[in-house]
DNA sequence: CAGTCTCA
DNA sequence: GGAG
């Protein structure tokens, strides 16, 4: 059953059943064959981040020395990226409440020791629409806070197969990953979603995104 | 500009 | 965990 963090903002816990997990595992293998994962940078700095990203969908997140931006196409390799894998459309009909599909799904492979810093999602151009980030693999501790960085924070466990949305008035809220969590910290098998291109005890996560505003031509980036 | 980091 |  859902629990509601913060107004607009939902954690269904174990929403993908064994089943679904694997499916949606084989679908990002599948995309990452395709678009291999990329370190990004950050932007003046070059610091690499821990995580690892990959993109599938018209757009992709992307972060190098000159920023943080959406485009269409690999950064290494050049080639559009991989369409949104039917499992990654059926989640985002399920559970974001959103008539438009979304524009980007952002995979995000976190290896042991991994962590995401406090940030909010905030180069899209709609953000009428909600994020729907997807949980596979080792748990992580999630924090979240408000729409202030200063503002207080709160850290939840996330497991393989929750769902969280973020959407209305948390839309733009601060979160981030604290740390990866030992696979056997909590009951249930240690799952690796993605043999051989994630280590042992890593977590990947899915972020769906609706980047462009609804009247937005093509080709024009707001 | 920043989803970085380290210090405390 | 908060600040810079």
């Amino acid at each position: 059953m859902p629990v509601e963090l913060a107004p607009g903002l939902i954690h269904h816990p174990g929403r993908l059943d064994a089943a679904a997990r694997r499916r949606l595992a084989a679908d990002v293998a599948a995309v990452l064959a395709a678009a291999p994962p990329v370190t990004p940078r950050m932007p003046r700095t070059g610091k690499p981040f821990s995580v690892r990203m990959s993109n599938c969908g018209p757009l992709g997140w992307v972060s190098d020395r000159d920023g943080y931006r959406y485009q269409p196409h690999h950064p290494e390799t050049g080639a559009p990226w991989p369409a949104m894998p039917a499992a990654v459309l059926e989640a985002w009909e399920d559970l974001s409440g959103h008539t438009a599909p979304p524009e980007a799904c952002l995979i995000n492979l976190y290896a042991p020791g991994t962590r995401m810093g406090l940030h909010q999602d905030r180069d899209e151009a709609d953000l009428s629409a909600p994020v729907l980030s997807l949980s596979l693999g080792a748990p992580a501790l999630f924090r979240y806070g408000g729409l202030r960085r200063s503002d207080p924070t709160r850290s939840i466990r996330l497991m393989a197969g929750d769902a969280l949305v973020m959407g209305g008035p948390s839309r733009l809220i601060h979160h981030g990953v604290d740390r990866i969590l030992p696979a056997g910290d909590l009951l249930g098998a240690a799952e690796d979603p993605l043999p051989g291109i994630l280590p042992a005890g890593g977590r990947c996560n899915l972020t769906l995104r609706r980047v462009t505003q609804p009247g937005a031509v093509s080709g024009v980036q707001a």
